[in-house]
DNA sequence: CTCCAGGAGTGTA
DNA sequence: TACACTCATGGA
């Protein structure tokens, strides 16, 4: 089943490249997916060019930036006083430990250590193992469980992602693809309105899609 | 006006 | 383990 969504999937969106997630770094990568927490894309990227534009964009300028002007910076992804200080903290321990930035650890080891650190939950590691440090983790994010919900299928975080993982193997490209199939397709789909009205619940309906 | 977005931390049972 | 609550701006 998850591999026929991910070929419904593929085919509704065929224009949609690798970069999805644009970013001239690894690092822009992580402070990327903290701010985007419960938040629309396109504000992160409004705040992400004003810390470019500033220099921030680095574990050791944002380390050494005031917590209160970080605040300011990112206030307009919401959850401002708090991303600022996770943003501070990850920044800081990429910055004290200069070689854990080259994402070089076992992938579970490397999960292990960003969950550690505050404002980093099992979404946000897996979305930087991801798409900062390339390793083949499933993000199973809420349109993913949303989607699987609408299909009859439950779980927690681990089981949908286990679900994933089964299907996808190794295949790092495929796991950056779905994951980002999944987040377009779920923005027009998988709300209130038109949940039910899209190509994945026909498949499930029976009709060959 | 209401609703909610590519979550996570904390407290309670 | 399983929820409820809180954090917050901005766009539709």
């Amino acid at each position: 089943m998850i591999k026929d969504i991910y070929r419904i999937l593929t085919r509704e969106f065929e224009d949609l490249n690798s970069d999805w997630w644009p970013a001239d770094s690894a690092f822009e990568r992580v402070v990327g997916a903290i701010l985007v927490q419960q938040t629309r894309w396109e504000s992160v990227e409004k705040v992400l060019a004003v810390l470019k534009k500033r220099g921030l964009l680095t574990p050791k300028a944002m380390s050494s930036v005031s917590l209160e002007e970080l605040e300011e910076l990112v206030r307009p992804v919401g959850f401002y006083r708090q991303k600022a200080r996770y943003l501070k903290g990850v920044a800081s321990y990429f910055s004290a430990n200069p070689e854990k930035a080259t994402f070089s650890l076992p992938a579970d080891r490397l999960r292990r250590e960003m969950l550690s650190l505050d404002g980093i939950g099992k979404e946000t590691a897996d979305a930087i193992l991801l798409y900062a440090a390339d390793k083949p983790k499933f993000v199973v994010d809420a349109y993913a469980t949303r989607m699987l919900g609408c299909l009859g299928v439950k779980g927690g975080y681990e089981q949908i992602q286990e679900k994933f993982g089964r299907a996808l193997g190794e295949d790092l490209h495929a796991y950056k693809r779905y994951h980002a199939f999944i987040v377009e397709h779920g923005k027009r789909y998988c709300n209130r309105k038109k949940c039910g009205e899209c190509a994945v619940a026909r498949y499930m309906a029976g009709e060959n899609v």
